[in-house]
DNA sequence: CCCCAAGTTCTACGTCCTGTAGAATAAAGT
DNA sequence: ACTTTATTCTACAGGACGTAGAACTTGGGG
């Protein structure tokens, strides 16, 4: 199964190990090598196929890698919070009105949600 | 090319082609024949293509098809702007902290954007 | 009543992406 | 140098998409 959303111009698109890469990555911040990652994965896997799985993130723009030393260490390119910021944006790219959905979006937002949003705009 | 975000469950992945036919179908509301869709379309393409795409979209949820008379018909089931904002909402349900993500995508709209937002939230 | 034309469903295939990893190669320490 | 550890290459199966021919269905006209 491919997590997926819809859009545009350089795919972003996650499988499943990919984004449970990335979520590893984003929830212990630093550098990681491969077989760190791997132990951390919940699946037993091959470190190849970690490895893999690393590049094609790096590829991706996703990961930075270290290889200066030998085992090379892998870190997230982006914080969570503005790798999801630049897919809303590109979400939000992909229609002409882009205020007509944020309309529909903050309308659907929970009262304490939107007094959040109120309090960010600053007044 | 797969335009793509990232996410879930029930993969809502659009292809271009599929994406092409939901736009023309948002763009003129109601009911379409798969010849009226494949004239409507830039690329020259067989009808039966038309129609392969038009069903996936319809097993996808995202049209619905009316086979009562003869030459089927076939219309968006939602709105641009609600399939958007269901987008939206599966980016934001990928992360932990949904309000962090909104956080830095608040911060970063245009200030007009954000007079927008605010005139949305009422007050 | 049967055939034809228009329309719809089946089946299919090439391509790309992802998960998965063995084989081959490189480097590092002893 | 030799062994161990790590990285890169190569590969393949499965699923999604674009694309469409073949086969089947159905409503009219003869």
């Amino acid at each position: 199964m491919v997590e997926i959303i819809a859009l545009r111009e350089a795919p972003v698109a996650l499988g499943d190990l990919e984004r449970s890469v990335m979520d590893l990555l984003w929830d212990q911040p630093g550098a990681h090598t491969a077989n760190d990652v791997r132990d951390a994965l919940a699946a037993d896997l091959a470190v190849t196929t970690v490895l893999t799985v690393l590049s094609r993130l790096e590829k991706k723009g996703l990961v930075h890698r270290d290889g200066g030393r030998r085992p090379h260490r892998y870190a997230a390119a982006s914080s969570r919070e503005d790798h999801t910021v630049g897919l809303l944006n590109e979400v939000l790219g992909s229609v002409p009105d882009r205020e007509a959905v944020l309309a529909r979006f903050i309308g659907g937002i929970g009262p304490d949600e939107a007094a959040a949003v109120r309090r960010l705009l600053g007044s």
